[in-house]
DNA sequence: GCTGGGAGAGGCTTA
DNA sequence: TAAGCCTTTCCCAGC
């Protein structure tokens, strides 16, 4: 494809509204947060309507180079083959210069889509579920609904243990390292002097890093490990010290029939 | 474009190693760590010769739904349209499906590239044009160089100042928020534990949060700004409290020339 | 609408 | 392999 016809298409998606993709021998350079230069190679440059351009290689998952929507995109044919820059002044100046030696295809599609993944099983959904069954973690623990929580940065869940102590529990998908250990630590500490009482910390999470649990333990908190059933998938019933969440099972069955 | 077409064009790509593109009307599902559901609408589905696999919409950087490198990807014809799949096994069973019910374009491409980016600015080489230089920090400053340094989860740079007080110094290439304070406020617990002397911290970075720098400060540490000049343009001199790093330039100069 | 702030999720690097 | 750490993020709340 020669340059002159592909800057048409690129300029008439563009102004189109339409997604554009663009195969070629490019080399790239940004400069913005960072400074980067990716030399000659063959290259996916996929520009969406809203400014989004992403360069992929052959490989890896991620964009190599890229730049969020709002970038304003142009192209020009200079000497050295036909030049697609995003650039965006908003939260900073970023450029990013592709510039293609040679081209395999260009070609622009309008896209019609209005539709929002739907999502189950996310971690907020587990902390409504452990927020409506607490005994999972420890018996006759009860949560309550204050105006400190959910808001800004604070804790997943907050709840009163049986003797009526406070516990701010804090809930993760994932592995807990030192962050989750110290970020708990923040709640506790600020809660105990807004309340004036003694405030109890727990973390949730299928696994923790050693590190982290020494140090949670050091300060007096407590570790409950649990098995995050995923999917509607039923697992074998495990004993140990893991509480089993099995009510989002439920709670997906029933997300499910939207 | 028919099924059966399209159906081959993907399958070749797939066993000649290329890059797979496909658009047009689906509607995907997830089962993994989460279960999720995209109604139908326009998509761009990319298929790269390692297994990534990636659903974009039309807007939005970050694809919808993905997969990454290692993904089996098989395709079938079925009543309800071209199904693409991408499966997965290793960390945990992952699927993705991809069901189109039309398409606009199957296109396959073969890509050569052997390049790696080269980047400048990040944060280690900050730290170590730092470690050269902390009297732009503050006059009297000594870096050292211990074991305990840049072994795990360790401080950015260990220094001595004039009084010959041990200074943790943690560097930020971009905002410090709760999460740098806290991780600073360890690193000088730790530190002062393991040497059983006072230890000062020092956080530095281009911008801090109001909270972040109240609890900083509440914990008798300190904050030193500084300029962040990214890139090879010379921005103008600027005076104040801030720290200007301008060996970042003459090094990214340096690693131009390669 | 924009900005500030906090926190999440995945990949990367090193021990 | 595991842990820590980073980010060219994201989302929510307040202005």
């Amino acid at each position: 494809m020669d340059f002159p016809s592909a800057q048409k298409a690129i300029q008439s998606a563009l102004v189109q509204n339409k997604l554009c993709v663009v195969v070629g021998n490019c080399q790239v350079k940004y400069q913005g947060r960072a400074a980067s230069k990716l030399s000659e190679g063959d290259r996916l440059l996929v520009i969406k309507p809203d400014g989004t351009f992403l360069v992929h290689q052959k490989s890896k998952m991620n964009a190599i180079n890229y730049q969020g929507p709002g970038a304003c995109v142009t192209s020009e044919i200079t000497p050295e083959g036909l030049r697609v820059k995003a650039e965006r002044q908003k939260p900073m100046h970023e450029v990013i210069d592709v510039i293609f030696r040679e081209l395999q295809a260009v070609q622009a599609f309008a896209m019609q889509d209005d539709s929002n993944l739907l999502l189950f099983g996310s971690e907020r959904e587990l902390s409504d579920l452990l927020s409506e069954d607490l005994d999972v973690l420890e018996k006759g623990l009860r949560p309550i609904q204050l105006e400190s929580q959910s808001n800004k940065g604070f804790a997943d869940i907050l709840a009163r243990d049986k003797k009526g102590r406070l516990v701010v529990i804090e809930v993760k998908r994932r592995d807990a390292g030192l962050d989750a250990v110290t970020q708990l630590a923040r709640y506790v500490k600020e809660l105990s002097k807004r309340k004036g009482e003694t405030v109890r910390g727990m973390l949730v999470s299928p696994h923790i890093t050693d590190n982290a649990r020494a140090m949670l333990e050091n300060q007096g908190m407590q570790y409950v490990k649990f098995d995050y059933e995923v999917g509607f998938a039923t697992g074998t019933p495990k004993t140990g010290d893991s509480a089993k969440i099995t009510g989002l099972q439920k709670k997906q069955k029933r997300l499910g029939e939207y």
